[in-house]
DNA sequence: TAAAAAACCTAATGGTATTAGGTAACCGTC
DNA sequence: GACGGTTACCTAATACCATTAGGTTTTTTA
């Protein structure tokens, strides 16, 4: 027991310092003794846990995401309408993000640009995650919310896109101010692209 | 004469060399020696010509990214009305992206998410870019052709995240399928988010 | 045509990811 | 409670790669 709380000690403990280092100074610029001296290992003793600095990199945020995906459903359940959940959804995100903004930036800064990302199972969690919002579309189109004729994967494309930049902006700018700042605004120009358009005249 | 050409007829090969050689292989994989050998010349006779291994990376798109800021006036010069300079200016810069998808590689995968980025040629005029989509919102805001109380920032937030979402996931996608595909519907949706909603009916 | 400059080279240097090979503590078993 | 094996870790190579030192060849210029 001691056995095995000991040695997923150890490994939190390198991929705390692997998260901060990544996130503080950058993928490239943090080397594997400032990860294995910030853990207080040598090393090569990193090597027993992890298959090197990519894999790591490719690890730290396997728990965040998996995470996320566990909490939308209960986030979800029980909001009535689509452009309600949309809202959930999209104050939800980004209050993750700004939660946890150190895997965030891993994510969105340097596994996302990483050839093996889309081998992940972060990625496969992602696209699980995104996979709700055709969901939400097709249930707005069904009810009558939403356009008749509305193809909610390209509605997809433009909530995504919007909030993934807005994200990648945040952490662009070293997350100097609050992601919800005008995000009301933003929402309800976005949602105009979605739902019904007014009395038509005819 | 045959000195300046000599120079910069070099200085092209080793940018064509690196060019490419990022795009295929990725910026951490491609050595300096992968590119001088490309390129005709030794490792050290490379950095006569440039900083380094990370100057290059920034050097690559600058050209690039500085023709399309020349460009984009003429496009858009004695088009009438916002929403057509909108999809104008769409349709003119994922053909540029398709045009050049090395370049574009190179400034989406591996240079935005360069820590020296923002500080880049390349960065402020990208931004420029993009600031000619305020004027565009601004105008269709004077002219009532967009919503009167439209926030122009908050329009270009949606606009140029769906256009990255687009482009990023076609060259995670290595470029499969052709960017135009569906364009005219998802640029319908957006333009929805804009534009007054249809008559009111008060 | 000879001095100066440009363009380029080979051979270090220094840093860093990864691996080899070993040691010391711990753990279950007799 | 000693011992064979396993675990967790270490020091010291190894190998690769960006960058630099110091020189040679080619071109330009006066």
């Amino acid at each position: 027991m001691a056995n095995k709380t000991q040695k997923t000690d150890t490994k939190k403990r390198i991929i705390d310092s692997a998260r901060e280092l990544f996130a503080e100074k950058g993928y490239q610029q943090t080397t594997v003794m400032d990860i294995s001296k910030k853990a207080g290992l040598s090393e090569a003793a990193l090597y027993e846990y992890f298959q090197g600095k990519e894999g790591l990199l490719l690890t730290i945020p396997d728990l965040w995401v998996s995470q996320l995906l566990n909490d939308l459903n209960g986030q979800l359940f029980g909001i009535k309408g689509a452009s309600n959940k949309l809202r959930k959804f999209l104050w939800w995100y980004l209050h993750k993000v700004e939660e946890s903004p150190l895997d965030a930036k891993i994510v969105y800064l340097f596994l996302k640009t990483n050839a093996k990302f889309m081998k992940t199972e972060v990625y496969s969690n992602v696209k699980a995650l995104y996979g709700h919002l055709i969901d939400i579309f097709e249930e707005g189109r069904r009810e009558g919310e939403m356009k008749p004729d509305l193809n909610p994967y390209f509605a997809r494309d433009i909530f995504i896109g919007t909030m993934e930049h807005l994200v990648t902006r945040w952490l662009l700018k070293e997350m100097s101010y609050s992601l919800f700042e005008n995000l009301e605004e933003v929402f309800g120009l976005i949602l105009d692209a979605f739902k019904v358009t007014g009395e038509k005249s005819s």
